[in-house]
DNA sequence: CGACCATTTGATATGGATCAAGCGATGTGG
DNA sequence: CCACATCGCTTGATCCATATCAAATGGTCG
């Protein structure tokens, strides 16, 4: 039904020697940045498969990583993507349930699960963050179930919206993600996203500096559309 | 877009005075079934609302529970159905995101989330298995997410096989909920839904037995219609 | 029995998918 | 440096699955 582009390179690790990383980030307390190990990923590199133990969890420091599923004719849908500062492969059960790649080349913590739970189990404040995160993420994914019942320019409408928040520069949106990438996310095909966003753009809602950079003109319409 | 009825009665919080329960759930352990008080709804009863504080948490002992969120413009969706021993209300933020209801005469055991925080702050296990709980949830709406993007055919299919796990009776579905709740789960309209079931039947798929039974003649369709 | 509500069935409309072609940017080899 | 292939995106024409509107049926309860 949906067409599918995923390029799927083989899966491609590049390890870095480990060593103590001092991020600004505060998610994850001090220890815990200091447990995660520098990786590298190129273009649409695999960082892990679905099915695949998880073993590790992740989070962004550059770049932009998507995750997904491919249901068996070839559809595909994007479970979500992750900028820096966003912690992925956060999984309570043995498997990775999405898969996980890079949309452009980029810098992740690795984080070993199981060193991560045993830390959990002495350290409270571990023990809850993990628990914040993946409950952050939960709201994620309900908030993603309810753009997949919404109209075509209703998803592309929260789509910009929600990106807009996590990469703004003031109105201007620089997209790290291909319109096929985008279309899987929201459930509807590259062509009607195409199609929504020159619509867009006619109502002078969005201009489309460049497909992948697009400028908020007029956010309120936007938040109208956004339910 | 999305017809709605949400039958919407005023809360209705009937409050039975809190007692020891001992269950046969295991999932949260012994102290926490302590921590439990049992409450009573009736059909169509609001146990929380979407936005309240997430004061407390929910297991059900007996009954089924609904979660849904309307849209401004009145298009509901439901979250999840829960069933006796599942737990629902399960947030990390301050306000719940859904709202829950009673979808028939219900029993629940109520537990209060500071309690139940301040319990997993001193023993491991517990805070292992809240945040399991919440895992558990991402998952299942993960899940939903994957339904939500197919055909009415296959989320149908998909929605009778979920059902027949949970409150199977050898090839028997009966289902708690109306049509409205399963289409308003499944992100399609109630005539759909009723086409859908007909078209399964006519395939001797499934039979029919009254509108709230369901009998599976023949899983593997079902499982090929699955994705 | 009659009112009411849930469900099914029918007829028609429509939003988005599909199929197909064009276009602009980027890169490559001659 | 240019012709040409490639890739990502847009635009156009048509089709189809599901929504919408409407009515009939059936089951439940006073």
């Amino acid at each position: 039904m949906l067409a599918q582009t995923a390029v799927r390179s083989a899966s491609f690790k590049n390890p870095t020697p480990p060593r103590p990383f001092s991020a600004e980030n505060h998610e994850l307390g001090g220890a815990v940045e200091f447990m995660g190990a520098p990786m590298s990923f190129p273009r649409n590199a695999e960082i892990y498969g679905e099915g695949e133990s998880a073993d590790y969890l992740y989070k962004v420091v550059v770049g932009t990583v998507r995750t997904y599923k491919v249901l068996a004719d070839g559809r595909r849908q994007v479970g979500g993507f992750y900028l820096p500062g966003d912690v992925f492969g956060l999984e309570t059960g043995k498997e990775h349930t999405f898969s996980a790649e890079a949309i452009a080349e980029c810098k992740v913590l690795v984080i070993k699960r199981s060193a991560l739970v045993a830390l959990a189990g002495r350290d409270h404040d571990v023990a809850r963050q993990l628990w914040t995160l993946t409950g952050d993420e939960l709201r994620r994914v309900q908030d993603h179930i309810l753009l997949l019942i919404k109209s075509a320019q209703e998803r592309v409408a929260s789509f910009l919206l929600e990106m807009a928040e996590r990469v703004s520069a003031g109105n201007a949106v620089e997209l790290p993600m291909s319109r096929q990438d985008i279309a899987d996310y929201l459930g509807l095909t590259i062509e009607t996203v195409s199609r929504t966003l020159t619509l867009l753009e006619n109502a002078s809602t969005i201009e489309l500096s460049s497909s992948r950079r697009i400028v908020l003109r007029n956010r309120s319409a936007l938040s109208r559309l956004n339910a």
